[in-house]
DNA sequence: TCAACCTGTTTGGGTTGCCAAACTTTAAGG
DNA sequence: CCTTAAAGTTTGGCAACCCAAACAGGTTGA
């Protein structure tokens, strides 16, 4: 059971992701960044805001200019972008695969975002791109009409028996896989 | 840009997740789990757990007999299990839907599970299911043949040319259907 | 020009969660 | 019974992150 530490310890924390994509939605959506426009968006104080930008800036990851605006590095950019595409990608697959309603895969999204591997996040993108390429096909747009038709009426309540009862199996597949 | 902090304002953290989870596990497997097992399992001190369980007893979710054995509330069974199936049903899906190797699912799964809210996790359910009744479908099970081919295939680098090419577009998509 | 306001920083406090190390309790075996 | 070792707890440290509050500097309108 080793490993499942690694949550704490990524690239970026949860909230230095969302200080790095909040800059640089900013940036482009208002062409300037500063200490208190990130505090407003993410809904914390300037002083947090202020402190934990000291460290993404010692990281080399945010940079000010002489006016107190605020910018990315490079690799600032990079780690900005992957975590927004990241979103985009898990909030997609919620939305359009599982039929989740807009609202809750975005909050979805938004928990899990930097934490989904690269590997998986790319994963994701093959697997919504070759989907948009056949989605008229009969069996699967059928497949997503009944799901997301049964996701809307049902009165959910996690686990449901049905849910509890197939997970075990999966389970049982899982771990009779392992043994060979 | 509110409720992002949702993050950790869940009804268990992921590292008390754990440690219920660990319990569960140490019941089933050997019929008994103490506060040495469990941080053996965990990989941490006995110290620290001995800490986070005083406040997992304080909070009714954990319970210890005479002999110092741990045991599990009724609503820490409860837990416990809602987050395991959620693991499994998240694995599950990264592993048969996107092709994502055993060891990493597992790996994703573990960082994320207890993240994903109830809704999502029964429609993955469903979804799983659905997909296991027409696994035999052509359209269907080609496209998941093509894609592990290529996740198997390809060096991977996160985010390629296409991941961003493509986030690009379902944004836009994402964006315009909210203007609507 | 100067009070009022907005910005950014600093500091003391609080929470969670980990470790190391000292200590107490429990359990065993000779 | 008594020595030892394992188990459990406590405590002081540390690192992230958050807040509130006190300050310092800049802008602006009357």
């Amino acid at each position: 059971m080793t490993g499942w530490r690694e949550f704490d310890q990524n690239p970026v924390s949860h909230s230095a992701a969302h200080h790095l994509t909040t800059i640089q939605f900013l940036l482009d959506e208002f062409g300037y960044a500063r200490v208190s426009d990130v505090a407003r968006h993410l809904g914390i104080t300037r002083g947090s805001v202020s402190v934990t930008l000291k460290g993404l800036r010692q990281r080399g990851l945010v940079v000010e200019d002489e006016h107190k605006h605020l910018g990315l590095s490079e690799e600032g950019i990079r780690i900005a972008r992957g975590i927004h595409i990241k979103r985009i990608l898990v909030q997609t697959m919620l939305r359009d695969v599982l039929g989740i309603p807009d609202d809750l895969a975005e909050q979805d999204a938004c928990k899990i975002e930097h934490l989904v591997s690269d590997y998986t996040a790319e994963a994701i993108s093959k697997f919504l791109q070759k989907l948009s390429g056949i989605e008229s096909a009969e069996s699967i747009s059928k497949l997503f009409d009944d799901l997301k038709k049964e996701m809307a009426a049902a009165e959910i309540s996690f686990p449901s028996e049905e849910a509890q009862k197939f997970s075990d199996r999966l389970e049982q597949r899982l771990t009779e896989e392992e043994d060979q």
